[in-house]
DNA sequence: CATCATGTTATAAT
DNA sequence: CATTATAACATGAT
């Protein structure tokens, strides 16, 4: 489910949570989603702490807490943050239940690719003060853009927009926006982009993932059916600028779609 | 029953 | 070293 749009979305929902002290904690010890962690030191370091912010960084996610506790979170493919009540009955996927006295934080995943990791420290992890540029910031500029492209020259568009450590938070279905939009094919070389390319594949992958922030990310709303977006999932879909059939094919391990006749390469 | 899924990572092969 | 392909992870929807 979420790229960055999305798991903005799900950060907002445990805003409900903030200044409110963690009472008890439910975990799933055995669930995938603590690999390489201790559940049971997650369980009792979190117990009795406050919630004091988060923050989102492409599809990560950093919850910080009264302590030096850091939670980070990583949704994989069908995680979710959701809220509960105050007696919330954890279901099968729901792998960490917060309860405060108001109501409670879940992390719920079914397929389990998500993770959920604890530190401790005055700073966040080292490994989150490592990550790449995020793409709304001003260090995600042209220059890097250019320097991301130049360095995987010989690989499809496609999969170097799913490069986390180059596109942070760009996931498959805003991945293959991007590109419709640009009418760039999926398999264009990315070393075949020049400088005024690079310049506008920088600009509109900044500008759908703003736009996806407001639209996704506050709210959960579809993007405009102008958008690739609504159409790219059913098989059989049509494009909305040129109403010629929708391709679909994996490219870079990832089925894709595009317009074959408006994305050229 | 088979196929597919908005993701990441380890490993092998080129 | 850069790059690609593949499998693996685990579950639910169609």
């Amino acid at each position: 489910m979420p790229e960055l749009a999305e798991v903005e979305y799900f950060r907002r929902q445990w805003d409900a949570g903030l200044s409110r002290r963690v009472l008890r904690v439910h975990v799933n010890q055995s669930a995938r989603v603590f690999r390489g962690e201790s559940a049971l030191a997650m369980q009792h370091g979190l117990s009795g702490c406050k919630l004091l912010g988060s923050r989102t960084h492409g599809k990560n996610l950093l919850f910080r807490f009264s302590g030096g506790f850091w939670l980070s979170g990583h949704l994989g493919m069908s995680g979710e943050l959701r809220l509960g009540g105050p007696n919330h009955e954890p279901t099968k996927h729901d792998h960490l239940v917060l309860y405060q006295k108001s109501g409670s934080l879940v992390f719920h995943d079914p397929r389990m690719f998500g993770r959920l990791r604890l530190h401790q420290g005055k700073a966040a992890p080292d490994w989150w003060l490592a990550l790449p540029p995020e793409i709304l910031s001003p260090a995600f500029n042209l220059e890097f853009v250019r320097c991301q492209l130049l360095r995987r020259a010989k690989s499809p568009l496609k999969p170097v927009l799913l490069d986390q450590a180059a596109f942070p938070g760009i996931g498959n279905w805003m991945a293959d926006e991007v590109l419709w939009q640009e009418r760039l094919h999926p398999t264009t070389l990315a070393g075949s982009l020049a400088r005024k390319g690079a310049a506008s594949l920088h600009r509109r992958v900044q500008k759908i993932s703003a736009r996806a922030l407001e639209i996704i990310g506050t709210s959960w709303d579809d993007p405009p059916a102008s958008w690739l977006f609504l159409h790219r999932w059913k098989a059989g879909g049509s494009c909305p600028r040129c109403r010629g059939q929708l391709s679909r094919d994996e490219i870079g391990g990832r089925t894709t779609c595009w317009c074959a006749k408006c994305q050229r390469r």
